[in-house]
DNA sequence: TTTTTTCTTGAAATCGATTTCTTGTTTTGA
DNA sequence: TCAAAACAAGAAATCGATTTCAAGAAAAAA
């Protein structure tokens, strides 16, 4: 097999154009400072040769390279899914480009240096866990960091999360006006903060006996924890989890355990993922919005690019009970405000 | 606000160990021909002013950035999402980063080609839709180009795809043999290479009479279809969609209608995702897995980027049949298989 | 018409790391 | 002990684009 056709540099162009290095990268970036014919000469053998300036050999310059890093974790959740393709689509409509660092919680420090050689523009960490030394070395090389799902107060760290007192305490408050006298949290293992605060939100809310599992992350773990739980305490009457998926292991274990959802028992998620509209679950939740997030971070990043000494921000989102077919209704409207949800569901 | 700390160099290092930057360099890439008393002395000023090599001038030199680009469209399907969670993980594991460009399926052409700015070692083309002219141009340059879901014939472009004729092909001989005489193929309007062969195979398979619908995507679309078709079908008992969140609508659907699944009504989809195992979906599919898909992906693209002159390779992934509820049991052992099944979901 | 100012453009330095080329040093072999 | 070979480390060129600096040309002011 042939050879594979070089690369053509601002010097092929500048060459077939007839002019310097220099006034082809003019065209290219300022456009100040060249006269229209020359311009119209470099663009004509720009297009001619199908020159795309390289943006390494730009970055080095400019000692920015236009990538955003996301430090993310597993994408079994479809919620964390969402928030990957909008802000990708964000960042793309702003000229950036999303850089996929992968972290598993343990390993996180590392990993998320590596962005560091690819002089990101910006860092933004949804993997659960922070590594704190390696935000404060971004912050110190003045690299905007946005922390998604838990609150932090290192220095520089913008952070955005769900107001997850406030949609848990919806849940715990919906629970208690329809009679909740025992009820079992589930949470993960990991992931530790926004789980904190649901389960923090949902009990105060409540006012009575709450109960609190803790599991890895599958739904059939969630089943069986709850089918178990469920057996040892036959009073609990509500099931409050930490995200749907949880939840859909739930509404299955109460199916198992042969209990009437809701009469028996109700049950709430959060986030409000697709499946939960799900006729066959319809389940109640807190529903938070990838995209509005997507949009707060991508927004706040490019803000930050242009003036970096802003003060930290810590952005609180609305999450908002979405009640469905796991909790009773709570007025005759009940049925109409159904409809009425899914509308703005992207 | 006080200025940022300014990034280290290879200078600083070699300036505060007494070296030259090549050695610093050296040490840092061959490891060859560098005495071991330096190199230690390098490799403590580099540890005390924690340097990190900076990958846009590395890869402005060896002309290859370690970037690898996934094309990609929606991740609304969790299958999607778990492509790319695995991708970028068996990515990092060979010290390749995953560069993410959002793509519609109308303005793919230009997307693609911002990658080439980035100098890319490859790029992924995981979007239905493919530009010819992005790929061969991308070929042109010796980046190896990988083709997810799609079968294309263009010089140097490498294709993975479910072998989609034999799991459909399963679905169509497991409902001929239940006796389904008239039968539903529920697809998208778009995406149309996957779901034509998927038509195809289930067609020839089954062997009746087969009525083919479009829609766009949602699950809300897909349950719509369903209801309106089998009014209008009353016959139909058989119904194949081209993925699994279709053919939850399907399910839904049927309930809606009142028919029993899968006495009046069997349900199959193609996917195999995690919710297609609940116990209310429970959901006969053909498994194809996210994790091989990866794996293969990543394993070529290093192969190629060693030896670029390898030969094309179509490459078909097994897809199997899962049987689960929407579809009679097979024999008395049916239910035992349903246990096993669920071993190597990953 | 002459002088000053403003535009255009190219030459050369620069970004950070790599690599060839060279020189100086050490080791080996005769 | 001396020549030949092997090795270590620095100087300088290079990757592709940008940008400062300087110079020449054109336009404006006197």
């Amino acid at each position: 097999m042939g050879r594979y056709m070089k690369r053509v540099t601002i010097k092929d162009v500048a060459a077939t154009a007839g002019v310097s290095p220099a006034t082809v990268s003019r065209v290219f970036s300022n456009e100040s400072n060249v006269s229209p014919a020359i311009a119209a000469k470099v663009r004509a053998a720009a297009e001619k040769l199908e020159y795309r300036p390289n943006a390494m050999a730009r970055s080095l310059i400019h000692a920015r390279s236009d990538l955003i890093a996301l430090v993310v974790g597993h994408l079994n959740n479809p919620f964390d899914a969402q928030l990957v393709e909008h802000l990708s689509k964000k960042l793309d409509a702003q000229g950036k480009r999303l850089l996929v660092v992968p972290a598993d919680y343990g390993e996180n420090a590392p990993a998320a240096l590596v962005a560091l050689d690819y002089q990101v523009d910006g860092i933004i960490l949804a993997a659960g866990h922070l590594s704190k030394h390696a935000s404060e070395k971004f912050v110190q090389l003045g690299v905007p960091v946005i922390l998604y799902g838990r609150e932090v107060h290192t220095q520089g760290v913008d952070c955005v999360i769900a107001d997850n007192m406030s949609g848990a305490g919806q849940v715990g408050a919906l629970f208690q006006r329809h009679g909740v006298k025992e009820a079992i949290f589930l949470r993960h293992t990991r992931d530790t903060f926004s789980d904190d605060e649901r389960g923090r939100g949902f009990a105060e809310a409540l006012g009575s006996e709450v109960t609190c599992h803790e599991i890895k992350s599958t739904a059939d773990e969630a089943r069986n924890a709850i089918v178990s739980a469920l057996t040892k305490y036959p009073d609990v009457n509500g099931v409050f989890c930490a995200n749907d998926l949880l939840a859909f292991g739930a509404v299955e274990a109460a199916v198992q355990c042969g209990k009437r959802v809701p009469e028996d028992l109700m049950i709430a998620g959060f986030d409000d993922i697709q499946m939960s509209a799900s006729p066959f679950y319809d389940l109640t939740t807190v529903r938070q919005s990838a995209k509005e997030i997507a949009t707060w971070i991508v927004e706040r990043l490019i803000q930050r690019l242009d003036s970096p000494d802003l003060a930290v921000t810590i952005k609180r989102l609305p999450a908002n009970l979405i009640s469905r077919g796991t909790t009773p209704l709570t007025s005759a409207f009940g049925g109409l405000l159904k409809q009425a949800e899914r509308d703005e569901n992207d």
